[in-house]
DNA sequence: GTTCGGATGATAACTCGTTACCAACCCTGG
DNA sequence: CCAGGGTTGGTAACGAGTTATCATCCGAAC
């Protein structure tokens, strides 16, 4: 039938285009299958049989862009691994945010069991992130006793957490990086050795400010009754 | 019609027993409303009448057992402010544990922005626990630069999120309540006066401990690769 | 060239949460 | 006692994701 009748690369990459299209239109907030279906002028089954599900659909788009996201974090240098954490965060962020419509669309479709632990943000990379931690560990800049993996895991809970909640549109991306960075900054002021742990709690607090800074101005708004 | 003339109280009531039977039996994987509506010998549209949703009914039921949830917390003693945090925390994992078929019946039925943050395991009753660690601030166990408030929100992120991936039964139970302690007590050491500081960092090895206890015995299993 | 099998289109169907509609009911006010 | 208004039962409907069914069509094997 003229225009449909092409291959199984062009169907899928038709497929992935008109999602895409409409979860931008539509902020994220719905992914109709029937009417990706009538857009990607595909039958209803067709998605099913080449992505299993809608999940499945959506996952694909953020495979797509986490290849991007590696891109941007290669050429960050890790001469000092604190900073090359926080680097991670800011890059990492920034791209969240500039896919927080497929983000809303993968968490409002995730029913709590389909998606497993590639649906959540953060995780998609796991492995450089506990190398550097590693590298720190053998650099001396930790804490003899901590298990670099078990570290690692926290800090991605922070992250998660955080994202989610962002995705769900709680509230403001502004608050992601020093919230995250927060707790990151703390979390290895914890467990870092003395020159490092000082620069953490510094930067902690930094983050703490940027905090404040957002919260000062709606406390004045609806009332100062909170010595 | 017979038994189900009843009052207001007992159409309610009767409700949220029937769907408390149906989480239970499946586990928490299913609650159908038609099945919730013909097992409670009522209409389909009296439960959005007396709940709103489905959401509603689920957190009804939760209400209900964090009334059970509060008596449990009261006779914690707080002389040692961290001592209570991790008295809570052993508290309110075993609650979420023994109410993890309403959990996973939570997080199935909430599309991403039906449930605001009364959804958020952990965020129930947030006043005690701040204000417990403004009064560790004030007995000078806490840096004086830190913010309670800021503090008290990064350790809920990490009591959410990994109650969140336990009620996804991702991981077992028993992982729960180390890796939030480890979590905890390392941002707590680091930003606790010394005396305290050092207390926390030996809790947290203990937690990581018990969680490469866990981890031992799998990678034997798998494969020695692994150096 | 014919035939067979797998993929696809088109459509219907199923379950789900939720809402709409209408008749019947109960409770209250007069 | 009766009228009215709110509540409930019963049912249908809507849109969602997903699956099933059947005809069709494309390509490869003989």
């Amino acid at each position: 039938m003229g225009a449909s009748g092409k291959s199984t690369e062009d169907r899928s990459a038709r497929i992935l285009r008109v999602a895409r299209e409409i979860i931008r239109e539509s902020g994220g907030f719905e992914l109709s299958m029937r009417e990706l279906a009538a857009r990607g002028q595909v039958s209803l089954r067709t998605p099913y049989e080449l992505f299993g599900s809608k999940v499945g659909i959506i996952r694909a788009l953020l495979k797509e862009e986490q290849a991007i996201f590696q891109t941007r974090l290669w050429p960050i240098g890790d001469t000092d691994v604190f900073d090359f954490f926080f680097a991670t965060l800011t890059v990492g962020v920034a791209f969240y945010a500039e896919n927080q419509p497929f983000y809303r669309a993968l968490f409002r479709a995730t029913h709590a069991y389909s998606g497993g632990s590639e649906t959540e943000p953060g995780r998609e990379n796991p492995e450089r992130f506990e190398a550097a931690m590693r590298r720190a560990y053998r650099a001396g800049m930790l804490d003899d006793d901590i298990d670099t993996r078990v570290l690692s895991e926290t800090l991605m809970d922070i992250f998660a957490a955080n994202v989610r909640t962002w995705a769900s549109s709680t509230y403001d991306i502004s608050y992601v990086e020093p919230r995250i960075g927060f707790g990151w900054a703390v979390i290895l002021a914890g467990v870092a050795a003395e020159p490092h742990a000082m620069r953490l709690r510094d930067r902690a607090k930094r983050y703490q400010d940027q905090l404040l800074d957002f919260q000062a101005p709606a406390r004045e708004v609806l009332s100062g009754s909170d010595a």
